[in-house]
DNA sequence: TTGTAGGCGTTATCAC
DNA sequence: GTGATAACGCCTACAA
């Protein structure tokens, strides 16, 4: 593993100057002559750029941050899938950052990009604190936020709609002649939370029917949290007929106590998860789930930057993705209804 | 969005020399007096370091790549969520690439190691040829590779033992009574096709079960593809009783096939799925599964490199992790059993 | 066309 | 202790 070489090894070898190297590297007009002798020294010791001093000269990484709260959640992963690919085909490596949501890693991202490691940032922060605010205003690199920024705030965005999509749930279950329908939220302090809590009770006033208390229960986004809290709902109101969860783990959970508590799905209880997750098609019966577009989320972020790098000083643009409702066993039986367990 | 202050800035600024702030951001003996002045001067221009410049001064970037054919395969993505924070933890930022699988990208990505971008490699190819090797002995940082290389590579090598893990999964089918017990393989010339197709042949003789052909069909590692595969399977051998699946992207494909035939899991047939992915727990039934330790190996791989960077000289290393069965509904009843179509 | 020289922002080695 | 100064590897005027 010998010291790799450099442009000065490879002048030394072919008998002309550093600048020359450099110019038949990059393309330069140079003789022919030159240009062989330079490239087959280069072939012979292997030569690579070194991208670190190419970097600082530049001041261009070719690199640009992903930075979500857990690569584990299916939603951010379907965003970092599309992501990839799309800086890939622009030349930019992707320097992936895991926060766990927790709001101090997150501001230490985005002060990092002093650092001048990579040219660019695409965060999906869960919560949008004042910090958060603070810190972007003073960010040293171009960011692009997936989710909901306060309105003014000078900063590319991409956003999910998911009034939208919690409305179309509901018009669906409506549709199915489902009345009580409960909501299996996630913690209201959340950008999702908020958002999909507002959605459920504007959806239930679009369809005419009042807002329940007592159907609404919060955990948080896992599976474990979503059977807990629908057990007690269950406790609550036994005769609920359909279950609108923030997401697909959630949904899980769901199914595990609607199965253990001999409930059938979608006969008894319609169930309907969001992000439509590969969990969603490998559960069974298969999760109806609201798809907030979280590949196309990903994707539009990747190009806003990558335009971004072009255009450093045009607007700050806000994209928001349209949501839609795939349906699955979950709600639509056609006859494919589930069922467990209790009386035989 | 300014221009980043350098300690040139700041010297100026404190009044002293870069040399002075250079030392005080590296904590070396200075006097207490001028520790007060640049750190002033730094804290008023919010100064960062720059990582680039310091990347080149001191030959280490402390990112490290992790290569892998596809960050949606759950049995990569269980090694990254264990490899970040193993990273993290270190002061390593890690630098995200995904091959698809072909091999040239997966040499390339060996080859832009000389561009000295990253310290070192967690590399999981999914075939392993002649050019792998060739430039594997020609890397210019260090590697690990996750997945099996010949014996002798000169390099740090994390491997998964699929010999024992299938054979755990047949002793189990075989205590529960199973003998036609079928193999839905992905490609032999895939390092995971070959060690399954093998260890599925070698454990069935140890149970003194004869090798049957017509038992064995190959597909691709997908879901789609295991349904086909099944679908061949149950025509060719109609009473098959249990299906070994080379991972649980199949395995699910063949939860599929098997309930639109009409066939009770695990009464009829058992099914066991390989990685013990998330989906294997989401899936109904609920799908045993051998875990080959993708988290353990991806911690391994990220130990064995950091190990590397403090011991450059040290032997090339081989570790194996251990499989574990986790046994779920697919194959123990336990009258949760799952049913589906056909008679009523 | 080619070479010399300066600089990107740091770190580290010298004298002072 | 502190301050010039020389690298690190590359790019790029500018001069020849």
């Amino acid at each position: 593993m010998a010291d790799g070489p450099t442009i000065t090894t490879i002048a030394e070898r072919a008998g002309v100057s550093i600048a020359s190297v450099s110019r038949v590297l990059n393309g330069l007009p140079t003789r022919q002559e030159t240009v062989r002798k330079v490239m087959a020294a280069a072939e012979e010791l292997g030569y690579v750029r070194n991208a670190v001093a190419r970097s600082l000269k530049s001041r261009r990484t070719h690199q640009v941050a992903f930075a979500m709260a857990d690569v584990g959640n299916p939603a951010y992963l379907a965003m970092l899938r599309e992501i990839q690919p799309v800086l890939k085909a622009a030349g930019y490596r992707l320097v992936l950052h895991s926060t766990d949501a927790v709001v101090a890693d997150e501001v230490d991202v985005l002060h990092s990009l002093g650092e001048r490691y990579v040219d660019g940032l695409i965060m999906v922060p869960l919560r949008v604190t004042e910090a958060h605010l603070r810190t972007l205003s003073a960010a040293r690199a171009p960011v692009v936020i997936i989710g909901s920024v306060p309105d003014g705030t000078p900063v590319d965005n991409v956003r999910a709609d998911s009034r939208t999509g919690v409305r179309l749930a509901l018009d669906h279950l409506h549709a199915l002649g489902r009345r009580r329908i409960a909501l299996v939220n996630g913690p209201l302090d959340t950008v999702p939370g908020a958002a999909r809590g507002a959605a459920y009770r504007e959806a239930l006033a679009g369809l005419g029917l009042p807002y329940d208390e007592s159907l609404v229960q919060i955990g948080d986004f896992y599976r474990k949290d979503g059977a807990r809290a629908v057990a007690e709902l269950l406790a609550r109101v036994p005769d609920l007929d359909a279950l609108m969860c923030a997401n697909d783990l959630i949904a899980l959970g769901a199914l595990d106590v609607l199965r253990a508590a001999g409930k059938r799905v979608p006969d008894d209880v319609a169930v309907v998860g969001m992000d439509d997750t590969d969990l969603a098609a490998a559960s069974w019966p298969a999760l109806t789930s609201v798809s907030l577009g979280s590949a196309e989320r990903g994707r539009a972020a990747a190009e806003l930057l990558l335009d971004r790098f072009q255009h450093g000083d045009r607007e700050p643009r806000l994209i928001t993705v349209p949501p839609r409702l795939v349906v699955r066993a979950s709600t639509a039986g056609e006859g494919r209804t589930h069922r467990e367990g209790g009386e035989s």
